[in-house]
DNA sequence: GCCAACGTTGGC
DNA sequence: GCCAACGTTGGC
């Protein structure tokens, strides 16, 4: 099993929202990157581990868990003209665009914070936390993961 | 709202 | 294949 951050803008699409999805169920369409892309459509297995993060709200950083439960398949948002993340380059012949399902597993009792997380050495190498980093979707080491969980 | 970092595009 | 221009992300 592997662990994963995947972010969200919480006013596009926040750890409630999943939460209240039917099945608390939801397909996490909208990726138009290929390193994550790739993740998606060839890493990320059923029953892998993530951890929700809030960007681009204050404060930002990890507010849930969720887990994978469908692997990648077509986004088929990019072939809607009318969805906002339309992609005309991508053709359900040959989809450019994956994405997996994701389930809501809890919430956490308090957001752990970006600066938190900066600020401990025990997070040396955790991809978020790496200057400049604007991937939406990436791996988590276990350590790194038990670590961020037990600053609950 | 600013802007640094970084990915993508397209002319050459 | 290089790289300048441009667009996006996302913290601050």
């Amino acid at each position: 099993m592997q662990y994963w951050l995947m972010k969200s803008e919480p006013d596009e699409f926040s750890i409630d929202d999943l939460a209240s999805r039917p099945g608390q169920t939801e397909h996490w369409d909208g990726v138009r990157n290929y390193q994550a892309r790739n993740m998606m459509r060839d890493q990320m297995k059923v029953g892998d581990q993530i951890l929700f993060y809030h960007s681009n709200t204050q404060p930002p950083g990890v507010v849930g868990v969720a887990e994978v439960v469908r692997e990648g398949y077509p986004d088929h948002t990019a072939f809607d003209p009318e969805d906002p993340h339309y992609d005309p380059r991508s053709d359900p012949d040959n989809p450019r665009w994956f994405m997996v399902d994701v389930r809501f597993v809890r919430k956490l009792r308090r957001v752990i914070t970006l600066a938190e997380l900066k600020d401990r050495p025990e997070l040396d190498g955790l991809a978020l936390v790496r200057r400049g980093n604007r991937l939406s979707v990436m791996p988590v080491e276990k350590r790194h993961w038990d670590f961020i969980l037990s600053l609950e």
